[in-house]
DNA sequence: CATTATAATTAGTCTTGCCTAAGTATTTAC
DNA sequence: GTAAATACTTAGGCAAGACTAATTATAATG
């Protein structure tokens, strides 16, 4: 029982490199770590003889590393705290996306699971509630622009309201146009409305946080829209065309 | 050049402690702060040393310990980032209050100037916005506490039709009833509309961020109406009757 | 294939920050 | 005013996590 469970800040830190570069370029070397982290060879190696220890990595001396189970896991969650933070930073608060980052990546081994999921359930409010979503936000950055009270106040209420008035003349939030999720485009988000069917592809679907009323990015889409790549709830998710086709989506 | 210029977490932690203590003991000893941060007395001889060494308070065995000139500045800066944090995830994402605190003094550490600044206005732009403020908030909470989008869309939205109008019939955000500082009673919230006067106290208080505009909560007031405390962006101040007196504000 | 360059590991050091145990100072009690 | 209790410091140890320097393994090159 030499190995703790948990993982310090630094060793979350390498979880997190590994899980990258293997995004990107499959195999992981202790060199591509060691450029990403900016630390010498040594501390690397350090680094990994400890994961290793903990169960988190695949490690012998001069051989390719690879993430076991609980370590892909671990990474994983790294990852989510990571993004959801960051996305809050830019898409709520409005900064500079390398300044959210790199607080994103600092905040990331502080925050409790509970702030997490609030986090994710609150950007996703923002982005779905009628009386918030863009032009709420713009008024918020305005504010932060002119530091003070926003000059423009009455010309958002106004907007508000016509806003407002259009959502319950469509009869609140039930009738929407709706997509399939295959027509976004990248870089657009779309809410769930309906995850057809029962298979096991949309099973694993839902399981995933895919469920109707959730807000999901749409990331890429290979050449042949086979597999799509999806954010949701903070986290990276991968579908193939067929568990995609039953998704039926408003677009925001 | 022995000592560094910027504390560690830990060190952090152990200046909030004693600014703490001062605030309600007056007089600082180790026992105070091992109870506290919940470490050995053996630990707190030696960040106290190691406090004194990077001249953040005045420290000789078995004497009081002391905040210097610039203790005292860093100390501020650590509670306001801990509470800014806190009022973020309590007033705005509904935590519980111990869970917020716990959370926000991990976070306080690696969060960035801008960032604490971002989470100021954003506060601030949520309580004062007539789009945002109470009932928006509750929206939010009854999300979160059922899972799913919410239900109460409609009526949502009728109250900020009904609210908005209000709002746009006195005159957008200009014309509101006005206050003075010292009516507010403990725990309510209020803007800023105007100070009055020029005098050396004003200029302190305008220094100090209570701003036309900013939003402050009143902690408490003194038997005697003097000293009033209040919460201004996220730092405590304390006010003298005089200073109070020429403030004028919108009781939220 | 031998040589060189690069990558990776090992060995050893340093700082931070916690601890326990032991010794010293101060306070409290009688 | 001495004895006992409590508070505080010192000494020494340990783990994490970085580093440099030296050594060893692998890759590249002619
Ligand atoms: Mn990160
Ligand atoms: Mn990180
Ligand atoms: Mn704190
Ligand atoms: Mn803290």
């Amino acid at each position: 029982m030499t190995a703790s469970e948990t993982l310090t800040a630094s060793l979350e830190d390498y979880m997190e490199a590994i899980f990258h570069i293997i995004a990107e370029k499959h195999a992981v070397k202790p060199r591509d770590i060691a450029r990403r982290l900016k630390v010498s060879y040594a501390s690397v190696t350090g680094a990994l003889r400890s994961l290793a220890d903990k169960k988190m990595i695949n490690y012998t001396p001069y051989d390719l590393i690879t993430l076991t189970e609980t370590g892909e896991a671990a990474a994983k969650d790294v990852v989510r705290r990571h993004e959801v933070l960051k996305d809050f930073f830019v898409e709520v608060l409005g900064v500079r996306d390398a300044d959210a980052d790199n607080a994103a990546c600092r905040m990331e081994h502080s925050i409790p699971k509970v702030l997490v999921d609030r986090f994710v359930k609150f950007v996703e409010f923002v982005e779905t509630c009628p009386r918030g979503g863009d032009k709420w936000i713009k008024g918020f950055m305005y504010q932060c622009d002119n530091k003070g009270p926003q000059e423009n106040c009455e010309k958002c209420i106004s907007t508000c309201l016509d806003e407002v008035r259009g959502h319950m003349r469509r009869g609140g939030a039930k009738t929407m146009e709706t997509s399939k999720l295959k027509d976004l485009k990248p870089g657009q988000k779309c809410k769930v409305l309906k995850v057809r069917g029962r298979s096991e592809a949309n099973r694993r679907v839902l399981e995933m946080g895919v469920t109707p009323g959730s807000v999901i990015e749409l990331e890429r889409v290979a050449p042949l829209g086979d597999p799509i790549d999806i954010k949701v709830k903070g986290y990276h998710l991968s579908l193939r065309k067929d568990e995609a086709e039953g998704i039926d989506v408003e677009i925001i």
